[in-house]
This record gives C-alpha cells, sequence and structure tokens, in this order.
DNA sequence: TTTTCGATGATCAAGAATGATATCGCCCTG
DNA sequence: CAGGGCGATATCATTCTTGATCATCGAAAA
C-alpha cells in the first residue's frame, strides 16, 4: 500500500476527487510528523504508538574505512502496534 | 498526539466539522490496518514503511510459572521511519 | 518521465527487543 | 464518564536491531 491507495480509499468515503482526498492524506502524515519532530508522543488506540527515544550511544562501524567509529547524540522513532492490530493480524491467514 | 488531535488538523484543512474530519482519520487507519491484516507492506514515502514480519522462534517465558515456552508461529509489524522524518528529527532541537 | 527514497547487504560489538502472562496507574475514546 | 488499552515492570534465553557508510536497483511520488 502507498499513499495514493490511501487517498482512494478516502476517495471513496467521502465527496472529495483524488487530488483532494490525497491532500488529506497528506494533512494526517504531515500532522504525524509535526508532532514527532516535537518530541510529542503519538498513541492511536488500537493501532499503535510512535514514540521518540534517544539513539544507542557507543560506537558503530564505518565499513568503508574498516573502523569504529563513535555515534553521534540523537533521536529515532519507535512504533509499537496495539492490540487490535496485534489481534487482527494474529487472525489473518499465515502467510 | 491523539486521534482527535489529528481529526482536528483536517478539521482546519477541510471544510468538514470534527465529526467529519474524525471519520476520515478513522479512514485512514482503517486503510492501514487493513492492509496490514494482508500482509501487504505499506510504504509512504518520507513517513517510513509498514512490514508485517514473522515472529522470533524458539522460547519465551511463562512468568507465572516459571517455565519456558514453545513460542507459536506468529506475525508482527516492524515499522522503519522514512528519511525525511529521520532528517526532521536530526534536525529538532536535542530535549 | 525523472528524482530520489527505500530495501538489502556488507561489518562488528553492544544493547535492545522479543516472546510468554499478569498487575496497576494512567489515559484514550466512544 | 466508564471501559479497557497502554506502558512499565517482572524473568530468561535468544533473536534481532542498532549505529555508522555506501552501492545497487526497484518503485514511490512529484
Amino acid at each position: 500500500m502507498i499513499k495514493n491507495d490511501i487517498a482512494l480509499a478516502i476517495e471513496k468515503k467521502t465527496e472529495y476527487n483524488r487530488a483532494r482526498s490525497l491532500s488529506i492524506v497528506e494533512g494526517v502524515l504531515e500532522a504525524l510528523k509535526s508532532a514527532l519532530t516535537n518530541k510529542e508522543k503519538v498513541e492511536i488506540r488500537g493501532f499503535g504508538s510512535f514514540k521518540v527515544v534517544p539513539k544507542k550511544t557507543g560506537f558503530g562501524r564505518d565499513i568503508r574505512r574498516q573502523k569504529q567509529i563513535r555515534i553521534e547524540k540523537g533521536q529515532r522513532i519507535k512504533f509499537r502496534p496495539g492490540q487490535e492490530l496485534k489481534t487482527l493480524l494474529s487472525k489473518a491467514k499465515p502467510s
């Protein structure tokens, strides 16, 4: 599924055309991005939660130079699926 | 950020009221859930990708009974943040 | 069509997550 | 507001990811 597919689903659900539906989907994504950029946790019951956490510290590896390098401070995003999503998955047919 | 906050953002962006905006947000989430339930990967450029992958195999622990147990087959969902989201995060002020 | 993101893979060591089940305080949401 | 999801926590052994950089190629998206 890609952004356009979601817009298609919104198009079917509303009286908006594809372009407007796409714009709305982008609005949703933008809201999420903005919250996360502000380190704000995002929690959607049933779907899941996104949380900004610190990067690991210590060392990483620069493969090109075969050397260890120090990992700078930073943040990353963790997603944790919600209950409902997990349940839907466990009920779906095995792949 | 919670579902209602996203609906608020959509309300501001459209001529829909809160209830309809909320319904649209739910439509977006429903589309995502449906795709994932069907084991379909979801890729949104810049935001990130969700992918259904097999659960780890081997053993888990039943704490109540202080015993190891075998982990049944299953699926879980992995999220991988997109480039843009990572970049926004690294540019945001340290917390 | 063009741009560029994203998946994959390579290395290595450290550390986080995963799985299982249950409790409890907080809080999302119908 | 009430119901129940969510997250932290507990255990233990194992699995997996994380981080760094970069090349390749398929595909998202403008």
